[in-house]
DNA sequence: ACCTGAACACCGTTCAAGT
DNA sequence: ACCTGAACACCGTTCAAGT
């Protein structure tokens, strides 16, 4: 005899995205979920295929979510500027939800995280705002540049490494000032220096340089 | 009546990392340690108090590799060419043994990290290059942003960021001479721009200002 | 149809019993 | 002293049985 659902994907979905906020990814578990939609864990497995997919999903809705901070920081219209307030959002972002933060950006199985595409539009206008300020033969790697920076500061905000004192805020902004700068500068010949020697890397996992 | 030691703290650690190297922290189990070292997981608890302390372990000497290696690099006695070299053999390292390169910047309990001070003194050399180029003034958040941009350049290319394509090694080398480059220029005032609005972060979480 | 308890495989960890 | 099997608590996941 047909019996009424219970619960519901959004639902579990919505839950889980509470659950890895207030308790971590690890903390992100099956009973857990379960228990916050009202139903006993084996259920979930009649809305997601299993955890993996449960996480994809959450990964998917806050890769929306930064998608729209992103976008709604960049309002002036000046590349500079709203290329700033775009990494500041980035970093705002991860600050008022590290955990969510570091779902769309930390190493996971590949089945685990965010659709590529809505990665990638999240971090659109930022590559625009780079490539006007950069000119268009450089915009990837200007972007990539800006990205990493911001990346590994909010990374080490987030992970604690920041022990030797000083003033991060400082540092923070040391680092955004110095950086548009230099990308607003590549316009013209990159600096010289660092000639002669070869760019190092011996070996390169296959996979970190394939696209995908 | 007494048996004798079937195995040792350093056989325990030593197979730690070559697991750790091929198969991730994940597989990084406890019976899988005790078979390699020819025991049961249970007596690998007379050795180590838990799994927590054994990557503790793991993940010290993995500091103290880097240490090594970053120190080595440096060795023109420029600062600029040494920075360079150093941020490359970081690299280097984390392409060789991307897991061991995690283990040290990933999020992790406090407990399973690496000492503070090792952590801190292998890349003290890099410190004290941007220190000579950037002016004592700016040492500190000089070192933070090249440091933050290579962290988060690997990090991107660990976990497979670079989707769109393009030129990684361009975009490597893009970074570190504008970056290097930005630095340098840094005993001169800041650049201008970014004027009037504030740095943003609203919330900042407690834990990720304090130094520990 | 949907839900559930019971069961399974897999962790880390403890402990009484063996040598 | 050191080692081990058995046991426990905790995962994710499957499935037969219930409604």
């Amino acid at each position: 005899m047909p019996t009424p659902a219970r619960t519901s994907r959004e639902a579990i979905v919505a839950a889980g995205r509470t659950i890895l906020d207030s308790d971590s990814l690890d903390g992100l578990t099956m009973s857990r979920v379960a228990s916050a939609v009202g139903v006993r864990s084996p259920s979930l497995y009649k809305r997601v295929r299993d955890r993996g997919e449960l996480v994809h999903l959450i990964a998917n809705a806050v890769a929306e979510d930064l998608g729209d901070r992103v976008r709604a920081a960049a309002t002036t219209g000046d590349p500079r500027r709203d290329l700033r307030a775009m990494v500041d959002a980035l970093r705002a972002f991860a600050h008022e939800r590290p955990e969510s933060y570091r779902l769309l950006f930390s190493r996971l199985p590949d089945a685990w995280r965010a659709d590529p595409d809505l990665a990638a539009r999240a971090v659109e206008p930022l590559f625009r705002a780079v490539g006007e300020l950069a000119g268009p033969d450089h915009e990837l790697e200007g972007a990539r540049t800006v990205v990493a920076w911001a990346r590994g500061f909010i990374d080490m905000e987030l992970s604690g490494s920041f022990k030797l004192g000083g003033d991060v805020e400082r540092a923070y902004a040391f680092g955004a000032d110095h950086l548009i700068a230099a990308i607003g500068a590549a316009r013209r010949p990159a600096p010289p220096m660092t000639g002669d020697r070869p760019a190092t890397p011996r070996k390169v996992r296959p996979d970190a340089r394939r696209d995908r």
